[in-house]
RNA sequence: GCGAGCGUGGCGGAACUGGCAUACGCGCUGGACUUAGGAUCCAGUGUCCGAAAGGACGUGGGGGUUCAAAUCCCCCCGCUCGCACCA
């Protein structure tokens, strides 16, 4: 723009507009790092010495999830959670709390990995870059946080304490009885003591030799190898958790095949948790939504195991797993899963005598083990895919082997069928078509009896009956079920089967132990090295193990399913095998080559925001007692007290988090049972694309509405909304909002377009509306000509005091509940109030003006704090109390009262705001338009909310 | 299929515990100041009828409870999310 455009010389030199408002942000981000301002004390220890005499005051912990350094950087969808925290921190921190905020890096895992081999560059060097890119993004847009405390998971410095953590894990067990985890120096302790005794066969604790006893001692800890079937994806060339994989049986990154097969990980024993990480939900504030999505993948379901003898074959037994087990004499025929351990066992060598539906597709002309095979082939070929969307057909062939069903001794077939799932319960079920949709219907298909054994409703008509109702059939000679509702009947027929021995009532999960090991290279190495027998578990003295810089680390990727894995740190062969002492002299050990998967480092990064700077532990007690709030009254239930980040985590990380969480509380290492008090998930920022004739993406900044469509041009172009990405071209950074805008511009328009926990659409269009409120304050305060203030001492009408005692009022209150937008709304308000005030008089009350900076100055902060000392303040307004409001000048002397006839307004009368039902009536009745309405009627009733509405009903 | 949530002007959204529907902002229309406006300020803006006064209709659709329903209940439609043969 020339010098001599008209524009240059028009606009007056101090008005606020994006030049102004970045020299404001740029001074006053410096000067908050400069004087520390964001900088919580802890009450003792590292963090102690600054700003010290906050640690006395309440404490708040204010979280968000910590962000994924990208190579892409951010995007103004990303900081949405992270504005709303500061907001919400800056207000606490005027409400006199000492608010921890702090913003850490989530550096391991994949995609940086991905985007070091994309860029060929060592994943260490691209992950600086990136988290450097992030860290000047965020502080551009003001955001409050302890600069100390923003730990990445990939320093060395943190990771030794996620490997440290893995130790307590590893040398814990669960103690049932006690319903916590020990130590399992404990352990052996109780064993070696004889006051515990092994739980794995007779051989007495004293029989066993050094390597039985290491081998039970590891089969119990919470942390250990496993052989099952996991996850493995060699398209990523990693095996990966449940909670990792789609439910099309893809990999959730890169949406490569995933496939179950048998290797040996490293597992966390999670499922011990299971019935409190359910019962816990209940002391934490966090929506029904999120506790029932984590109760539904935790699946606790009661029920019963019972063992059923197969005929000709003395030394098996099939066990399932029901929650129905009052309906036992009504099972008909038994399904063992396709690949359930004893189907090789029991499937007969020729076909007994059978209907012919039995033997099926499959077996019209194979004999069993021909029959058998060929369906398993079926089966495995079967994508999860196929076999949810194939409608839900029932397919299965009988083994020709026959079980005993324990109650009658009825002789029924087994099955094998894709519909029973090794993954859950014993892989094995005991079918009762009467009583389960499923199983009728595979009765149907394969010609089985059916017998029911609940009475349905004399007016049912439906097939399988789930419902409640008296049993029938099910009696034999030492137990009868008939006339019992279910509850009643699984008690009795549960307690029969522990007399005979063939059952028991129990409870099943859907929850896995957590697959932990990843053949990845940008992770935690394990702490653990091997000797001939086993894994060991290194000292504490030996940490860190730090990852070793390789030029190697690309993961070996194939498009086989038999690969096998093959982790890049078995490649480091120099690192692998170590010399070291452990405590019988120097020896050769194999370091444990997988690494740990990126959820762990996420676990627990809330705990080493407390002390992040701690070289001897991972936090010190007495801060972590500090900030986990444990000596208040009552006793906080989580550490966290506002947590705030994307439903996408609802059960992976905050499962695994709150799974880490409570073995540290049973070891005593932190005072809380939860990690987070109070969750809340935040919406998504969602955009427009826009896609030309060939269906490619056009420049979204560069389309334009006009006569009902939008155009690129001349060319007509559709519209679509979702995420923003690079590929769809509509990625608008908080950079460029800052250079158009500034950054409080950008803060406000964020929290202005919607509640916190709504999804909503991003238009740059709407931001003005924002930009124009921050310039009216300005222009209030200040002359924008000549840049001199314009507050006063000047006296407060009544009018303008009540907007702002009522506005205050309003603000606290939304604030508290993150209502953001309307807390906005309403400083709009009182800006537009006095902005005509102001234009009357010629002057801002001073009064009236420094509580409303306070009040916008969690919002937008840098406006708020240069206007502040422009009028005459020395220190920043951070810490100055956030205004109270006086309740008496809530209510005006007189309100407008709407009057109804027949449930329709129709005038509207002042009144004293304290008048009484007979007074608004009277005054209702002597309004001009009331009176005629109610001339000549007949009022039946008068409905009088004092202050609120009067309302007549007439006939 | 099961579970959860949502549906309000042209757009984002507001409405406490059932009590004036559409606060606040964008956009749009008109005006002021201007050589000019993608600046700023002022006024108007749910739809329909009407010159106006005023009236009718109106919170996805239909029904109900109530003096009174966006809000509570029932049925239907649509969208979003989670789970997905969990025995």
């Amino acid at each position: 723009m020339s010098p001599s455009s008209p524009d240059a010389n028009d606009v007056p030199k101090h008005r606020y507009n994006a030049a102004l408002a970045n020299e404001i942000e740029r001074r006053w981000q410096d000067r908050w790092e400069t004087d520390r301002t964001f900088w919580a004390p802890n009450p003792g220890g590292l963090l102690a010495d600054v700003n010290a005499e906050r640690a006395s005051l309440p404490k708040l912990f204010v979280l968000d999830m910590f962000p994924y350094p990208s190579g892409a950087g951010l995007h103004v969808g990303h900081p949405l959670g992270f504005i709303g925290t500061d907001v919400y921190a800056r207000y606490q921190r005027m409400l006199g709390r000492n608010v921890l905020h702090a913003m850490g890096m989530d550096a391991f895992g994949l995609p940086a990995e991905q985007y070091a081999v994309q860029t060929g560059q060592h994943p260490s060097v691209t992950t600086a870059q990136n988290i450097e890119r992030y860290r000047e993004q965020l502080r551009a847009l003001g955001l409050g946080h302890d600069p100390r405390r923003g730990v990445s998971t990939t320093d060395v410095g943190y990771y030794r304490w996620t490997q440290w953590i893995f130790l307590q894990i590893f040398n814990s067990w669960y103690d049932r009885e006690a319903d916590r985890a020990r130590p399992v120096t404990e352990l052996i302790v109780e064993l070696d003591a004889g006051t515990r005794t092994p739980d794995d066969g007779e051989t007495p604790w004293s029989a066993r030799d050094a390597l039985a006893r290491r081998s039970y001692v590891d089969s119990k800890r919470l942390a250990y190898i496993g052989e099952a079937p996991v996850n493995w994806c060699p398209g990523l060339g990693t095996v990966l958790a449940n909670e990792e994989v789609t439910a099309d049986g893809r990999s959730e990154r890169g949406n490569f095949p995933v496939f179950k097969r048998p290797l040996r990980q490293w597992m966390l024993r999670i499922t011990e948790y299971a019935d409190r990480l359910i019962a816990d939900l209940d002391q934490l504030d966090w929506t029904d939504a999120i506790k029932l999505m984590q109760r539904n993948w935790i699946g606790r379901s009661e029920g019963a195991l019972v063992d059923f003898d197969v005929e000709g074959h003395d030394d098996v037994a099939i066990r399932v797993f029901t929650t129905r087990p009052d309906t036992l004499f009504g099972a008909t025929y038994m399904v063992l899963a396709p690949e359930h351990e004893l189907v090789d066992v029991i499937t007969a060598n020729e076909w007994p005598e059978c209907p012919p539906e039995w033997r099926g597709v499959f077996g019209t002309d194979r004999a069993p083990a021909e029959a058998v095979r060929a369906y398993r082939e079926f089966a495995a070929a079967k994508s999860e895919l196929e076999r949810t969307s194939e409608g839900r057909e029932k397919t299965g062939v009988f083994t020709g082997a026959f079980a005993r069903n324990p109650t009658n001794d009825a002789l029924i077939p087994v099955f094998i069928a894709d519909y029973v799932l090794m993954g859950y319960g014993t892989g094995a079920i005991m079918a009762v078509p009467a009583q389960d949709e499923r199983d009728w219907e595979f009765a149907e298909e394969f010609a089985l009896p059916i017998v029911r054994t609940v009475q349905p409703p004399a007016d049912f008509d439906g097939k399988a009956y789930l419902g409640d109702g008296p049993a029938i059939n099910s009696a034999n000679d030492e137990v009868s079920l008939d006339g019992l509702g279910v509850l009643d009947a699984k008690r009795t027929i549960i307690g029969w089967l522990a007399d005979k021995g063939v059952g028991e009532g129990t409870v099943n999960y859907k929850l896995r132990d957590w697959l932990f090991s990843r053949q990845r290279y940008w992770g935690e190495p394990f702490p653990i090295v091997y000797d001939d027998h086993g894994p060991i578990a290194l000292p504490d003295s030996m940490l860190p193990v730090e990852l070793p810089v390789v030029t190697d680390f690309e993961p070996t990727t194939s498009d086989d399913p038999d690969a096998l894995p093959a982790p890049p740190l078995a490649r480091a062969e120099d690192w692998v095998i170590a010399e070291l002492d452990l405590g019988d002299g120097p020896r050769q050990y194999r370091r444990e080559v997988n690494t740990m998967p990126q959820w762990a480092g996420s676990c627990w990064y809330y705990l080493r925001y407390l002390d992040p700077t701690n070289e001897t532990e991972f936090v010190d007690p007495a801060t972590e007692r500090y900030w986990s709030g444990a000596d208040g009254e009552p006793p906080a239930s989580g550490m966290v007290d506002l947590y705030v980040g994307g439903v996408e985590h609802a059960v992976l990380h905050l499962l695994y988090a709150r799974f880490w969480h409570k073995v540290l509380f049973d070891l005593g290492h932190v005072s809380t049972p939860e990690p987070f008090a109070r969750l809340f998930n935040q919406g998504y920022i969602q955009a427009f694309a826009y896609t030309d004739e060939r269906g490619m993406y056009v420049e979204a900044k560069d389309v334009v509405e006009r006569d009902g469509g939008f155009f690129l041009g001349d060319e007509r172009v559709q519209r679509e909304y979702g995420k923003i990405g690079k590929s769809l071209k509509n990625v608008v950074t908080p950079d460029d909002m800052c250079e158009e805008y500034g950054a409080d511009t950008f803060r406000m328009y964020e929290m202005f377009t919607g509640p916190l926990d709504a999804s909503r659409p991003w238009n740059t269009r709407d931001v003005i509306g924002v930009h124009r409120f921050l310039q009216r304050l300005w222009r209030i305060c200040i002359d924008e000509d000549t840049g001199d203030t314009r507050v006063s001492d000047a006296p407060v009408d009544d009018e303008t005091r009540r907007v702002l005692h009522r506005t205050i009022a309003a603000v606290r209150a939304d604030v508290d509940a993150l209502g953001f937008n309307t807390v906005i709304a309403r400083l709009f308000e009182l800006n537009n109030h006095l902005a005509k005030v102001v234009e009357s008089t010629g002057t801002a009350p001073r009064a009236v003006i420094e509580p409303f900076l306070l009040m916008v100055a969690p919002i937008a902060p840098h406006i708020a704090e240069e206007i502040w000392s422009r009028l005459g303040h020395t220190t920043s307004l951070t810490y100055e109390p956030f205004p109270h409001h006086d309740p008496a000048l809530l209510v005006a002397d007189t309100v407008e009262v709407p009057v109804q006839v027949n449930g329709k307004v129709r005038s509207r009368i002042t009144v004293a705001a304290d008048a009484d039902g007979p007074a608004c009536e009277a005054a209702a009745r002597a309004d001009e338009r009331v009176a005629a309405l109610l001339d000549g009627a007949t009022v039946r009733k008068v409905i009088v909310v004092p202050g609120r509405l009067v309302n007549f009903v007439i006939g």
